[in-house]
DNA sequence: CAATCGCATAAGTGTATGCTTATGTATATG
DNA sequence: CATATACATAAGCATACACTTATGCGATTG
């Protein structure tokens, strides 16, 4: 879960992709490659680069993976972005938004 | 300015330190080079990666060239943090002091 | 319990990346 | 206007990365 591996992971677009994919729902790696152009060791290898980042974490289910989101991995990146808030924009409308969610 | 060049500048610790130092203060590029192991092309080279992504811009000062962090990546990354918020933990000690600064 | 299924791992390959040394290009200075 | 300074760019090289095909392993199934 270091900085390293989280922006190296995210660095990649199939990765992102299969990030984006989670986020909507949990999934086993063979669902997950539906209509997404990629062999299954790539799968593979790509969920093991953000399991190990701490993006995605997975749970056996059967001979199936069920693969998630892992919150730890964002709340790290919210933590790294938090640093550098001095910086920020004032008006960053999805921030806006965050802070009504937050606020709730 | 996309999620591939952000995310791929901030995946090398080399780059990580240079825009920490950026966020302490702008500098130019000979200034980031103290106490950094780090040759003259490769700081260049460093920079240009860090521009092109959008996470620092630069001004010439005569035959100087003064760097500082641009509030732009940070937002971008922000943003794309925030298409996730259903995920993060109700409870990051960051997110709160966020809260904070973003409500004054 | 043999066959199949879902996934992981191994090994190999082309390309990208980060570094180096050498050189180019503005700007300043004597 | 010749030289020095601050930085950028070029070219080359070792390593990392993302992919492939082949194979291994655990769990289900007939």
């Amino acid at each position: 879960m270091a900085a390293n591996e989280i922006f190296r992971a995210l660095a990649d677009p199939t990765r992102r992709a299969i990030f984006e994919k989670l986020a909507i729902g949990s999934m086993n790696a063979s669902a997950l490659r539906e209509g997404m152009a990629i062999s299954q060791p790539a799968m593979s290898q790509h969920l093991a680069v953000l399991r190990d980042a701490g993006l995605v974490r997975e749970e056996r289910q059967g001979r199936f993976m069920n693969y998630e989101v892992d919150p730890e991995g964002l709340a790290f990146i919210a933590q790294w972005l938090a640093r550098y808030r001095a910086y920020w924009p004032v008006r960053i409308e999805a921030l806006k938004v965050l802070l009504k969610d937050m606020g709730q």
